[in-house]
DNA sequence: TTGAAAGCGATACCAC
DNA sequence: GTGGTATCGCTTTCAA
């Protein structure tokens, strides 16, 4: 079983032989070195050089002398990928490679494989929302120069970027269209608790502000039916929304509402969350919340350079846009 | 703004130091050389110092010496992710993670984000299906020593596990079930086109050595009222049973066909592809097809371990064990 | 404008 | 059993 790449790899001492100029200048014209000054002939027969035998550069080295990874590590929750944000991540990533970084997106969270920043070295942390104090610990002592949120900075986890707004958004947009008796529905034996539980406490907080009447929170469950009998139970109750935790639970809620000879919006208005693709293909078309995911990766890019590299921030973090996206589910 | 981590990391040296013993001796009982008789009392110091200096390994350094990263690249394409595979893959990872290796995972494909290969320098590259040409000389010009599945080895993109196998599954479910006229329900603007359409061509060639009339292809697209229209098609065209893309597609038809008035299954019956959560979810629970992810995973980290240490393979590769979940969208 | 050389920190080979 | 030490490939400071 031979390996693939049996042949010694081209390094810089073989660019300088070739070119009959010492590796240091190899090295200089390489990272366009500032402050150096090379003639364009050697410079450009380098570069010639460099590219005919095919060089590529050493991570391990490279990373060892500068006492840098150039790795940068996205931690986010399980579920928020999927939709829309991973193709804004692809954009994220161009615009760090453009500047020589690694973009590493880890995903799933305590109890699962152990954390990448213990292996990768990266020379920032981003986490969607704060870390817990032995997360931080844990990335101090492997060598994590930087990580953001700042540790210690307040930044609670209700203000993390689309957990609470969303859902006031789903009441506000119910709100006016007049409806006044709601009910939430969310997802039994999910993965993403907190961030249910989170959400659900500020529409709550937020209908309550408006002066609505919510008849509480309703698991649909994995379970036959489950979906069915709960539609009944609002119909009972006189609900005429539902706030859904995201699209899948506003899916199954639509379905089982029309199963029972309910219209949308009429007799029951549905608004889901993440405006996921389903939202739009489903019929009816699914009300859902959004977040401008490319704003995001712009400014993840944004401030990973800045930790990394010290350039300047030229815009400030606010709250993650997030809007409304109207479909039929509310407004026939 | 300071760093972090302003103070020096702890380094072996200071280990043997603190211990006063060599370099050398620290490294051996950190890497549990083989070959190396260390005292106990020796080794136990070794490891308290360690352990109460906070030393943690210099990955560039190590790999620099070594000559080799202790990465393995996991490429999946876009979609692929998101269902139960997430969860399995973290457990291939911390597999992996006891062995001393990091599991990275990048998808997305081209037009994206430079590949992590040439930036990460990972000792295996595995990948859902083949690479291609193009992909293989940049791996190769990178550095990467083994690529799964081997370039070269005919494998061709319909024997990749879960791009066939599910569709004919889906297809023999509803013969089971007496369906002798269907049509196959696909997403217009997906990312996964050329997956959709070797799906259907494998579902259409079983549905055709079966005897069953395939009515053709529909894509549901993201417009209002295209998946009622294409019920209403259906209807008119005799079809008894949808064989579609995902299970969003499904849950889509679903709903369109309860809202045309039509009953699932005895008027029209559906079946979905992948189990997502969504498919257990939904009123009426969606039949589906659902792909051995935790075998995946197990044999995933195998196939790792053995590109990259050499470790025996214990099983063979096989199509990955696909089966039916039946639910009530096809058996009433 | 270019070259020499000192690290970076761990691995692993060879002596003792 | 334990200790030197050359080595990996690149970055970077200092001379020339």
């Amino acid at each position: 079983m031979p390996d693939l790449a049996a042949a010694r790899r081209v390094t810089a001492v073989d660019i300088a032989k070739e070119v009959g100029v010492s590796r240091a200048t190899v090295g200089f014209v390489l990272n366009n070195t500032p402050g150096k000054k090379i003639s364009d002939a050697t410079r450009a027969r380098v570069l010639d050089a460099a590219a005919r035998l095919g060089y590529q550069p050493n991570r391990a080295a490279a990373d060892l002398a500068r006492g840098r990874s150039k790795i940068i590590l996205l931690v986010l929750p399980g579920r928020l990928l999927g939709s829309s944000l991973q193709a804004s991540l692809d954009e994220s990533a161009r615009v760090l490679a453009e500047a020589g970084y690694a973009l590493v997106t880890q995903t799933g969270g305590p109890g699962g494989a152990p954390p990448l920043w213990e292996t990768l070295n990266p020379d920032v942390v981003i986490g969607w929302t704060t870390f817990t104090d032995d997360e931080v610990a844990s990335m101090r002592l492997a060598g994590v120069r930087r990580i953001v949120p700042r540790p210690g900075e307040s930044a609670r986890y209700d203000q993390a970027p689309g957990v609470s707004e969303g859902a006031r958004m789903q009441v506000d947009h119910l709100h006016e269209l007049g409806h006044r008796r709601i009910a939430l529905a969310s997802l039994a034996d999910s993965q993403m608790l907190e961030l249910q539980r989170t959400r659900a406490e500020a529409a709550v907080r937020r209908a309550e502000d408006l002066g609505m009447e919510v008849v509480g929170v309703r698991a649909v469950a994995h379970a036959d039916g489950s979906s069915a009998d709960a539609v009944r139970a609002w119909a009972a109750d006189g609900v005429t929304a539902i706030v859904a935790y995201n699209d899948d639970v506003a899916a199954t809620v639509a379905g089982a509402a029309i199963a029972a000879g309910l219209r949308i919006p009429a007799d029951l208005a549905v608004i889901g969350h993440d405006d996921s693709p389903m939202a739009e293909l489903f019929y009816p078309p699914l009300s859902s919340v959004r977040m401008d995911t490319v704003e995001a990766a712009r400014y993840l890019a944004e401030v990973a350079l800045h930790e990394a590299d010290g350039r300047p921030l030229t815009s400030t973090w606010t709250e993650l846009d997030t809007y409304v996206v109207a479909r039929k589910s509310t407004t026939g």
